[in-house]
DNA sequence: TATTGTTATACTCTATAACTATA
DNA sequence: TATAGTTATAGAGTATAACAATA
């Protein structure tokens, strides 16, 4: 079957590519603003409670190893501290200081609002927007289950 | 106003990503099937007529001087060629060879069939989401102005 | 032995700047 | 002068493998 057969497919990859792209150059723009490389910012936005080093590669989608660089850069700009956990002397937990708390606020506001401004024109139909592509998450099988899941 | 203040924009957003993820991650194992690199299937899947290396710029949105890389690994593979313009010795045209057109339909084909299972689901509703996704796109101002620029 | 976090290393992708050949 | 493509280089981002400390 050729890739003509299904048009709307295609369409519908496309579009959320693009919506996709402007919400991730909105959140990048965002980090800027505030220093932060993308990863560092990703971070950030969601680290909302003490989390050992393992599962923050787990919410990143990526290797333990490239955690710890994450985390030093984040660690080195006085927005998060690393937490000896002593009931397993192994694993270290990233907490938020003061001044990270703030700037997770900030980059959060900040990303917040083009995300608002992108998805405005909907007006009442963003609820039905959310329950589409919520069918579509729970509808297909999850290719591998590492997806940033809670805030 | 705080982060928790419009709950909707960030169920969309999360969303979002989470489609936009399970698609770029079909694409890239189908593109990895047939061997390619992220980018250079990115190209091949995008190429369906003989383009200027500084169009195909535009069109991944980076630097002209990264396409060239690009083309040499689809050269190197025999998928497309390099073919000067009589009207303007400047500019080169990529053109697919004819094991590019077929490895060409071979990615569209299977990156779709992933895309195709994962909006399964849906049935008579993706008109609708397509439709919704489609306001998004024409009602928000876009972020650069990477559209059409000359020529 | 297995696991957490780290280090060292390499590869991909991308941006900047300088270069060439044309215009 | 300006433009199309190239080259050289640097910086993120991520993966693999080996290591120390701890379980």
């Amino acid at each position: 079957m050729s890739a003509e057969a299904d048009p709307i497919t295609d369409e519908l990859s496309e579009l959320v590519f693009q919506v996709a792209g402007r919400l991730r150059g909105g959140f990048n723009a965002a980090a800027a603003e505030l220093g932060l490389p993308p990863a560092q910012a990703l971070l950030l936005a969601n680290l909302s409670a003490p989390t050992p080093m393992r599962e923050l590669a787990v919410w990143l989608s990526c290797e333990p190893s490239n955690v710890t660089g994450i985390v030093d850069g984040l660690e080195r700009r006085g927005l998060v501290a690393r937490r000896p956990y002593p009931a397993d002397r192994r694993v270290k937990y990233v907490v938020l200081t003061e001044e990270g708390e703030r700037g997770r606020a900030e980059l959060r506001a900040r990303s917040q609002a083009q995300a608002r401004a992108l998805f405005a024109s909907l007006d009442a139909d963003k609820e039905h927007l959310r329950d589409l592509l919520a069918a579509v998450v729970a509808g297909a099988p999850a290719p591998d289950e590492a997806q940033i899941p809670r805030r």
